[in-house]
DNA sequence: TGTATCATGTAAGATGTTACATGATTGC
DNA sequence: GCAATCATGTAACATCTTACATGATACA
């Protein structure tokens, strides 16, 4: 359910169609949720009929058409719920721990050049989220201005900040990721006695 | 297709039958990876169709039977080849993370609670991946003992050590992502100017 | 007039979840 | 005899991936 509250959340900021929602979570500097185009329309139209988003036909020039849609009362309502309630954490499932669980099998070179792979793409992510980090800061991205757009001036600041804090966390985790992949590197290349 | 892998590298250790390697998935001391027993059967039976394992009939009593599978060279084979191969990251989906994206959104105590809700459990895992951990560097889990069986002694400090670092990366992550809560619960607390 | 972008759709298949179903064996 | 454990299965459903398909509009 939680691509319906990723759609929830970023509907709150403005009523879009599912072409811009497409592209929002196929961007490249990655988010924190992240889905096909082929999963964005067909949930658009369930949620719609669950009343949580009302669809607006419009047509551009003469024959091409869009749906934009709005977050509901009820919409937002189901939002705040699934906002303030603890859910049970997803089963373990981590296939570059899994990977890594087994590196005895295999030639230390070979693991290495895993790891150093690991290492570059977690340094891009975090890179990535760091200019994303700094932008919800400088409250310099499209939808974060949209969105204050309908919030008392004084909370601009602890919002963005709030949010800022977000991709701070997704920065702390890929560095951790990054630096426990140095240390595995390490242990690879310890002599053996 | 990891969850092929986790049971080749499950497997590697000593040949099993599903109501075995089912424990084993839905251990409550997590893991790196998680399946319901619904899936490993089925999977069971499609690895054998694609000789990665090999399964052999044995009768307890007079009527229960099982099959007890075991990993065949060509089923080592595609274990190595994928653990030596980088993979795409996959995309990501935190539900966590975007639940606390929208934390503005709903009234601070709810998000508090949450949050602690979420230390706790993060504190939770870590201390279970530190106990299991300990347990690997002592050499004293029960499927460590039998891979250990297969490889020459001097070997043994090593493998135990590369396997326990994995847990190490799982808990330093963990740990990362309660402090981070506890960053949050600051930011939520600021008193708005 | 052609290319990039806008805009929406579906279909097949893999993967994962929840729930139910059946029977055998061990040990008290 | 009864409960806990051993052992395997399936069915329905939700979710996600990969790929294909179609046509309109803007703009150079």
């Amino acid at each position: 359910m939680s691509l319906q509250h990723a759609l929830l959340g970023v509907l709150e900021a403005r009523p879009m169609n599912g072409y811009e929602l497409t592209r929002f979570f196929e961007a490249a500097p990655r988010w924190v949720w992240s889905a096909p185009q082929s999963q964005i329309y067909p949930t658009l139209r369930q949620m719609e009929q669950a009343g949580l988003i009302e669809g607006q036909k419009e047509i551009r020039g003469t024959r091409l058409s869009r749906t934009v849609y709005s977050i509901t009362e009820r919409g937002l309502a189901e939002l705040r719920t699934w906002l303030g309630t603890s859910h049970t954490p997803p089963p373990a499932r981590d296939a570059f721990f899994l990977q890594a669980l087994f590196f005895d099998m295999i030639e230390p070179d070979r693991a290495a050049s895993v790891l150093k792979a690991f290492i570059a793409e977690q340094e891009q992510l975090a890179a990535e989220w760091r200019a994303h980090r700094e932008a919800l800061l400088a409250k310099d991205t499209p939808l974060l201005k949209e969105r204050l757009k309908n919030r008392p001036a004084g909370e601009h600041d602890r919002i963005a900040a709030l949010k800022a804090h977000v991709f701070a966390g997704q920065i702390a985790v890929a560095t951790a990721r990054a630096e426990w992949a140095r240390e595995s590197l390490r242990l690879l290349e310890e002599p053996t006695p």
